[in-house]
DNA sequence: GTGCTTGCAAATCGTTTGCAATAGC
DNA sequence: GCTATTGCAAACGATTTGCAAGCAC
């Protein structure tokens, strides 16, 4: 339950003033682990938030990435995807229907062994799959 | 060393026929490890192959990575780069110079423990980080 | 009222598409 | 000659930018 005190508080530590369109962009966020796109968001939220524009959205998520309070993800090779939850996991690209889905497993290493690999300063760490996902197996199988 | 020879080979192997653009960028892609964009491939091939353009480069480019022939990376969120050593290896994409580096480690798990994770089924691993190159590192102390 | 935030419209740019010209067997 | 391949020009679509209007303290 991500109640929206929770939410402003979140903006306020990461120094982003809490105005209403940030305020339901992560909300937003939050409370979906779709992966969406900035067009998504633009259009679920356009309803509660009616004078809301895409650009906005765009300029929200890219603050909100810098400043550590969500992932872009460039897995889908057509547009970035975001992902609220920080904590550091693994995807799954379904290369049929393009959904993204969480993967958290033992095996994948999401952090570095050290901050510095062969010279280079390692700052994140980036693990996905591509595959067909569950849901979509049936009809990859029939086809 | 990549010979012109093994360079056909490989097309006809992988069931593409090796016209004279194919070949020159197959042969570009096995001869630079710079992880190339098809416009960067394009500006570097022009002079050898004056009549080539931009829209086969593209062409090219996704026919090999569905053939398998290369990787297309999708790090960057600008543009899609590609990869022509598709034995299974991590990157790095320096956030400062945008360079992408192959990496190549023991603790870095390129293949996936099972085809199948969580009901999904597993084809391509991909694993990378961002940071700051070893080139870029006096730089980016300084700023 | 000053400075940050927003939102429209236009621009940008990587990539794709339609289609006619071309090349290779 | 037939078929696959190429390349131009135009279209497309995600994202960014310029800038004027709006809002908050």
């Amino acid at each position: 339950m991500t109640d929206k005190t929770s939410i402003k508080e979140a903006l306020v530590q990461y120094g982003i003033s809490p105005s209403r369109p940030r305020l339901a962009i992560l909300e937003y966020l939050r409370t979906h682990c779709t992966h969406p796109t900035a067009d998504e968001i633009f259009h679920d939220l356009k309803e509660a938030v009616p004078t809301l524009s895409l650009t906005t959205v765009y300029n929200t998520l890219k603050l909100f990435a810098e400043k550590g309070l969500c992932l872009s993800l460039t897995i889908n090779e057509k547009q970035v995807c975001y992902d609220g939850h920080t904590h550091p996991h693994g995807h799954l690209l379904c290369s049929r229907c393009g959904k993204v889905y969480d993967i958290e497993r033992s095996e994948m290493p999401m952090e570095p062994s050290e901050n510095y690999i062969c010279g280079h300063r390692i700052t994140e760490v980036h693990y996905y799959y591509k595959g067909i996902c569950s849901k979509c197996l049936p009809d990859d199988m029939a086809s």
